[in-house]
DNA sequence: GTCTATATGTGGATAGAC
DNA sequence: GTCTATCCACATATAGAC
């Protein structure tokens, strides 16, 4: 393991800035030149440090994905052990679900919005060992917060609730990116329109606050969503009658 | 313009081959070799027909947007004569708009599930030339749904509106690229769990109808969430009293 | 319109000196 | 740990014969 002198800087420097250039570029478009060349590090760094192109992205989600996840089930700890045995309440798990993944926006040292449109654009990329990365590194998370649901809405069928999971995951994952055409068609950032003063000069902290505050409604409104009606699949329609509880 | 002999089966082959490529490994990971190949031209083809890699892509959009651009178009023009001049509901808004296009991953000569999946997968692709396509592209249609939006919800500000049309295109775009990280973790497509018999066997039309089924009510919930209070900026929290209306 | 051959550049990775 | 130099596969694009 290196450790000794300067190549603890390095290695962080060659994070840091392939975290950047992954955002900004995708991981195809962005070459191993420019990463080395960036970070003023010689190009034999990254495979002396990681091993391969593939492996330094693995490692720049690494050391940001431990945080979150860890993060993240000691929020629903807290909030099972607070309960007491009890259903959590939808708004609670999505709060610390969600909630946690934002706060990192506002974060720099961990990572900031940097990191969040990364990770927004990646998840929809096709590469295989991507794919197979996040799913390894979300597999214990996404499980345990699909249960924290299914007990929080015990009248919803399940597969219901995964797609509901599924979209929502969808939406933020988008909002994050960052890359949505509203944005270029209307030549600003959402929010721009709010009619609220200064809103083209702000920094991503108050963009990640702001984002949190619009996103989570719109979460909740859709999770709680009536179900469908299943026009093309009678079989199931006994399963799905009724609708949500509409207190939450 | 080419357009004897069999020009038009190789320009149509390549589109066909390119779109199907582009979708399963993105644009920058699909070579032109592996594209010629498969479509079994030669691989000066493809500068012949387009001119370049980057003009291809466009094309193989361009042949599918513009047939949605037009429905998406004429399903407003259709509702708005209905109505006579009356705001229209959202929720028929939302259908025109996401329905039109979930349709097309029903009809393979349409594309099928596989424009639909690209779409989704390149929506979030940074490459400037490709967020400058689709800027030019969506344009119009987004001016004339925002519009409509604004006027069916009246009493929700306008900037909200445009957030919350934001989060719907993210919901819609992730649910159709297919790539997300649940179905890796559960080793399964969404609905898989639905308890419905031979679920692993749906065939892409029956999977983008039933995706239809489930995205639209969560969008619509979304949309109609309360909205939120802006503890931040007490500037604003005039301008969001109140709640959206809840029929709709 | 189609093909071969090739120009020209860039990619990731590594060997071996220091 | 860092650096130089280099290997070699593969990329897009095009020139020019057919």
């Amino acid at each position: 393991m290196p450790d000794s002198k300067a190549s603890n800087d390095t290695r962080e420097r060659i994070l840091d800035v392939a975290e950047r250039l992954f955002m900004q570029h995708g991981y195809e478009a962005t070459s191993m030149r420019s990463i080395t060349g960036a970070a003023e590090v010689n190009l034999a760094a990254v495979n002396y440090h990681f091993g391969s192109k593939e492996a330094l992205l693995r490692e720049v989600f690494r050391r940001r994905l431990a945080w979150l996840n860890q993060q993240r089930l000691q929020a629903l700890d807290r909030l099972e052990e607070a309960a007491g045995g009890a259903p959590l309440k939808p708004s609670q798990i999505l709060e610390a679900f969600f909630g946690t993944l934002l706060r990192m926006g506002e974060e720099p040292s961990l990572g900031g919005m940097t990191f969040l449109r990364l990770l927004g654009r990646t998840l929809t990329e096709p590469a295989e060992f991507i794919r197979t990365f996040f799913a390894g590194e979300y597999a214990e998370v996404i499980d345990r917060y699909k249960l924290a649901l299914f007990r929080a809405l015990p009248d919803v069928p399940q597969a219901e609730i995964v797609w509901r999971l599924h979209f929502m995951l969808g939406a933020m994952s988008y909002a994050i990116a960052g890359t949505d055409v509203l944005q270029v068609v209307t030549g600003c950032e959402v929010g721009d329109l709010a009619g609220e003063a200064a809103a083209e000069e702000l920094g991503d902290t108050a963009l990640a606050r702001r984002l949190a505050q619009r996103l989570m409604p719109f979460l909740l409104g859709g999770l709680r969503a009536p179900l469908p009606r299943f026009e093309e699949s009678p079989i199931t329609r006994a399963a799905s009658a009724g609708g949500l509880p509409t207190e939450v």
